[in-house]
DNA sequence: CGGTAACTTGATGTTGGTCAACCTAGGTGG
DNA sequence: CCACCTAGGTTGACCAACATCAAGTTACCG
């Protein structure tokens, strides 16, 4: 169970748990220690490189519920996120939400050049990123040719992403639309090295229906039919056993 | 009226009309007469600079309807739209349609470093696009950091345009979605520097419906609509006067 | 002028939304 | 340690927006 984890490891961590986005550290950020180093952009980067950009960070912490920037707010920093969980969002005139994406160890957050930000960023569980200037950032790139392609790379996975999520918002029935978001984050698990199969589920059925195009009823709704066919089976904590993957591959359409 | 003047001169050029995807001719690639470099990630390459990118391009044209490439493509190639009409679209097994964008004058094709096309790309109306090919590309991006930039700078405006679809298909209705396509069409059209009012809409209802979550019913029952509340107006040739565009904008929603 | 494909319009159906009540778990204070 | 309180989640009854099915109608093309 890893987003509890990480959540208890850091609450232990008192120091952690009570420093927020706007007292964030001039601690050594430590890239040597960086645990997600191998999924973030910093990838490509040489040791001696690592010491360079170590400089330019700084660590920010998020409780749970905290946000880290709002619609509107300047954007004046990019950010890697090394523990925890993330969710954009964005809001409509009379409050109905969509959630553009969750966020979870070694991804970038921060690509685009405009002024203001364009969605909200709130912490599902106890987090913490590595924070850049992007003026730091962009002269970072400038010297790292390597770290641009590698940031291209992301965005361009950023962009297939999107127009899965399109697919999923614009054709999908509401079984399949669930059945893929639990697939998906079960394989973005995998990808960042973690156990594929109890999904952690860090948010609220609020946020899963606001991501799918759906309401938190039948979401509910849903995942109760899913439990009660036994493809999938609610772990304490918020966790999802997929105890049926071909099924909810079927289920889950996309050919 | 600018789609139908494309078309109409395309057709008089008859080698044009006849030419296809697979017959790229050889020709000078004339981007010293491009008519949309300002638009196109060549906007910062010296006079210089553009020859050598001449040399590495290829014209190419499809007519109405072609196709440029399909799902499991390999991807070759990258591309810049000069003139005409693209559609970008998935499909689910069963047949389900998502459109995934239009490209026009000026947009790019090809980000992302997958072996294969995860989309299939459509002519609307004769296009014509400059061709990368995928190596030479990376080459030129190697030698003109500009470029690169700008290449990321274009990745961000389509991550943005990605998750305002979002927010259209997960949480506007019917109404909304139409008056928000019709407004994001004029507005593109102005960017490039076409008349942003009449709206040429080189896309049918199928590719419209299929673009916001709906049905071709639908569409057209929303359009008559607006029409009947003298918000817009059609015109030959597929076009749409935006006659009350603070009211669409009130319709969009969209804060 | 006919033929076809795209579009429009109408009648009916279904998915998922809305509204409301009810559970459950976790946290707090007595 | 237990009772309560609350937020989040589940379930049910009903409803509305949009889909589906089925005719028309228009517009473009040879």
């Amino acid at each position: 169970v890893d987003f509890a984890d990480s959540a208890s490891r850091l609450g232990e961590d008192s120091a952690f748990a009570r420093s927020c986005a706007s007292c964030a550290d001039r601690l050594p950020a430590p890239c040597d220690v960086c645990t997600v180093r191998a999924l973030t952009i910093c990838a490509p980067l040489t040791v001696a490189e690592l010491h360079e950009v170590s400089r330019s960070v700084t660590a920010v912490t998020l409780a749970r519920g905290e946000t880290l920037f709002d619609v509107g707010d300047p954007a004046a920093h990019a950010f890697n996120l090394t523990i925890g969980a993330l969710m954009l969002s964005r809001l409509l005139a009379d409050g109905r939400r969509q959630v553009t994406g969750f966020l979870f160890p070694g991804d970038f957050l921060g690509l685009g050049e405009e002024e203001r930000h364009r969605c909200t960023a709130i912490a599902l569980v106890p987090t913490r990123l590595c924070r850049f200037a992007r003026a730091d950032f962009a002269r970072l790139l400038d010297r790292h040719p390597d770290m641009e392609r590698q940031l291209l790379r992301v965005a361009s996975q950023e962009i297939a992403a999107a127009q899965d999520q399109m697919v999923l918002l614009g054709r999908k029935t509401a079984q399949e639309k669930v059945a893929s978001f639990l697939l998906l984050l079960s394989r973005r698990a995998a990808q960042r090295g973690q156990r594929p199969d109890p999904v952690q589920l860090p948010m609220g059925r609020a946020a899963i229906a606001d991501h799918l195009g759906l309401t938190i009823e039948t979401v509910s709704r849903v995942i109760g039919g899913l439990r009660r066919r036994r493809l999938i089976a609610l772990r304490p904590g918020g966790a999802v056993a997929l105890l049926d993957r071909p099924a909810l591959e079927a289920l889950a359409g996309e050919d």
